[in-house]
DNA sequence: TTGTAAGCGTTATCAC
DNA sequence: GTGATAACGCTTACAA
């Protein structure tokens, strides 16, 4: 593999030069350039990019901590960095982390060990002030978490309006009896959510009923087995809120196979607008997260603290949306909601 | 930043042996280990593992060359992926081509560039020749792949017997009008599918009618569309075989939207088993391929050309498997396939 | 504008 | 078993 002396012998001139050439060709002679870039063809020379890193002690690498990719949540959000990132010149290296802890520590290694010029964390798990110290010294950026503090830079859409929304969407409906499936409610998102839910049911003077509350883990398993104790008992929701769209399909397949109608019998409120959600049957009515654009946004703001940009703040709040399909049996006619 | 000579100095030994303690313990007396392990954690010590790797000229890293992680069936190879990267200490650098074939040119330029030790190709387009060209220079492994030559080791399952499989299926369900969606015919996958579904049809002296045919392009939008297609002609398939479960459940809205049942109206099998296929209405009936494996399996065989293990084919072949669910009206009783 | 040469932090090759 | 030192390939003062 040709090595930069070796260009440099062949077209007769230092490395410094060919180095010159190559990261700001106009600081030299067209006539120079010339020769150096025949010399580089025709070895067919590649600059070995470990020296480089090492010498510029930079990756153009960002490290993307998610808790599951398989999840189509976070596989959206990190189409939307790799996107911005590849427009940029970075790479995107990806750390599933099972939703461990320990996984996200290891990811805060490599970054310590420059090993990426940067980090973009996805809904952490981990100790919200050790992610505030590490905030300090190295470029870091989250996505989908709401943390107490705001020192991290954070990019999210506002869980607690949103919820309330949906909720306020199934009330303006008609419902009563609505139910809450929470995510985990060891997480932020979750508790958030679950704010907004109360604050619907309670601007309009409803009771929140803890057994219309069930916690689930976002996941369609929780959806579906928190339902099926839902519908176990005496008195039944006419309406669900699901803090996840996978829950949400899990909520309407129990009710389905438990001989309820949708939504008919039951009406659901889910919440990302993940792919499947127009897909599945009935179209589920939804929170719209945009995730894509969560993640562009987050890879712009990286971008500028690794260029050392100061940011004017440190909570992003994107736009979210109430997704009308046909989930909670109402279609949109003439801008009015109709039962 | 404390650096190997800050350690050395403190231990009051030289660098070469603070590498030794690192990277080879046992040629250490527990002394001297003892010391530089105390002078490591008192100064914090973290290797520059930009110096590491451009010394070692090896990063630890894979890259991935992925056509769309957003696509759940990338997204869950990766998975598998980076499951067994992890378990053995490498990371996954990731690279989404959207179905660029420049995407995966410059995937190996990075790879050309000494940025990756390997690199795992999901799908490619690019020319096969090339493709081998650099198999032999660079460790290369593909998954979901079917090339015509088998010198680059690929991890698949054999595509044309599992869509024979599906097909038979069908016709031994008593659909005579079988009609199939394809991927993009310019790959061999969809080729190979092709394939299986006319094998089927040959074999049961059923004619393959290109009117029964159309060509998708994975995703649920073409699925929809063709099946639009296919209802607007005088005879209508009684039965579809389509080539992804995205395709699939583009079909079955289509049908719907019709007005037709499906199952009673028409029988559907999918491709691929994604994780939604199970929860779709109805759940789809589907050839299962082995994703999260594939990936496992594919960075397996990565880390063998790592360390030179010759590899003792070319061709892994998963097994795959039908899975049967609602979406043909069929069900298992007894070990006999019921209409 | 171009060349010289030091240096990035680690590892490997020698001696001792 | 340990230490001195050169080397990895590139970048960048500084000198010419």
């Amino acid at each position: 593999m040709a090595k930069m002396s070796d260009v440099a012998k062949l077209a007769g001139v230092s490395t410094a030069t060919v180095s010159r050439v190559l990261r700001n060709p106009d600081a030299v002679t067209p006539r120079t350039k010339q020769k150096v870039v025949e010399a580089i063809e025709e070895l067919k020379y590649q600059p070995n990019m470990l020296a480089r890193h090492f010498r510029r002690t930079e990756t153009n690498t960002i490290l993307v901590s998610v808790p599951n990719i398989i999840n189509t949540v976070f596989a959206e959000i990190v189409g939307g960095i790799e996107d911005e990132a590849s427009k940029n010149g970075y790479r995107v290296l990806l750390r599933n982390t099972n939703n461990q802890v320990d996984s996200e520590y290891s990811s805060i290694e490599h970054l310590k060990q420059r090993q990426a010029d940067g980090i973009i964390m996805l809904s952490p798990k981990m100790d919200e002030r050790l992610l505030e110290e590490i905030s300090e010294q190295y470029p870091m950026v989250m996505a989908t978490a709401n943390l107490h503090s705001s020192k991290v830079p954070t990019v999210s859409i506002n869980n607690v309006s949103s919820s309330k929304k949906a909720t306020d969407y199934l009330i303006q409906l008609g419902h009563k009896r609505i139910g809450h499936i929470t995510g985990r409610l060891d997480s932020i998102i979750s508790k958030h959510r679950y704010r907004g839910y109360c604050q619907a049911m309670e601007e309009h003077n409803l009771p929140v009923d803890q057994n219309m509350v069930r916690e689930g883990d976002f996941t369609y398993e929780s959806g579906y087995k928190q339902m099926k104790s839902l519908l176990s008992q005496k008195t039944v929701p006419s309406a669900i809120f699901a803090a996840s769209d996978d829950m949400a399909m899990g909520v309407i397949n129990a009710a389905k196979h438990h001989g309820l109608k949708v939504p008919g019998d039951l009406a659901v409120v889910g919440f990302d607008n993940v792919k499947f959600s127009s897909i599945f049957d009935p179209p589920l009515t939804t929170i719209a997260q945009p995730l894509f654009d969560m993640g562009k946004r987050s890879m712009e703001l990286l971008i500028k603290k690794l260029n050392n940009v100061p940011l004017s703040q440190t909570e992003y709040i994107l736009d979210d949306e109430l997704v009308v399909r046909a989930s909670c049996g109402a279609e949109i006619e003439e801008g009015l909601i109709k039962k």
